[in-house]
DNA sequence: ATCTTTGCAAACTTTTTGCACCAAT
DNA sequence: ATTGGTGCAAAAAGTTTGCAAAGAT
């Protein structure tokens, strides 16, 4: 099983940086290492406490920030509101349709060259898969209100 | 003066669309003509406050929320929370410095490529202004700490 | 044994909402 | 006179924090 590699990794990886390897730790990691990339912490809770009832949302929180200190997870803001998380040896995009929600995943690829001329520009280092890209998707981008883009 | 006359336009839409024109509407569109375009509601009310003092700002985001729907003001998410607003005839983006906080603008055309990319490929149309790009500064990127990006 | 991490409850921040009053048309 | 907008206070929604107890090394 390759995803059960990838948390033994991982958490090889925390244990490396000094870090515990805890309950809620291992489940946390192997909900991101399951759950996609597109996960709410309310989302890995829920995952989560179906094995293990008693991690709090506050200790997924913490895991989270533990996890981002060491560069093993990264997040994402959506745009209304709630973060989502992901391993970040998951590079890609989320190109999030602002009239459906739905989320469509992009590889990084796609933004290296405006990488490149935001670095030339300004020296701007771009963090690609750190931020959402908002827009309508094709289906709602043919429906009836088009996008109020130049 | 031209942003007398940028507001004025601006009020016009706003009773074209049958939206009444109020002390607090006057204001906020007033502040957001001057105040330059990464304001948050809280700043806006800071600036109306000043000659306004009992604009509350519920009110600022009632406005705002007013103003979005008639596409006159958009609004764009920074990264960690609060929300900044802008009018729509603001056309840039955002860089972001998630080190140092400090907030580059570009113009839009810098996105064109990637929006003509995005279109052909998955029928996404990007609505740029829309988002806020996050990544390094030039000072924040040759610091201590590299950008953790391939 | 030590020092991290967790659970809980409570604080915090940003934004939204219900309701009675006020004001623009 | 209507009906839309506003002030206030209180609720949401998402995230963070203080503290004492539990767990990993």
């Amino acid at each position: 099983m390759e995803s059960e590699a990838r948390l033994e990794e991982t958490l090889g990886l925390v244990r490396g940086r000094g870090f515990r390897i805890t309950t809620a730790r291992r489940a946390v990691l192997q909900a991101l290492v399951l759950g996609g990339s597109h996960m709410t912490a309310e989302d890995l809770a829920a995952m989560v406490q179906k094995s293990h009832p008693d991690i709090h949302l506050s200790t997924i929180y913490r895991t989270l920030e533990s996890m981002e200190e060491i560069d093993i997870v990264d997040h994402v803001h959506l745009g209304h509101g709630r973060a989502v998380y992901h391993l970040t040896t998951d590079t890609h995009q989320h190109l999030v349709c602002e009239v459906c929600g739905s989320v469509l995943e992009t590889p990084s690829r796609t933004f290296e060259q405006l990488a490149i001329d935001l670095r030339s520009a300004y020296g701007f280092e771009l963090r690609t898969h750190h931020f959402a890209v908002l827009g309508r998707c094709k289906i709602c981008s043919t429906g009836a209100t088009p996008p109020a883009n130049p």
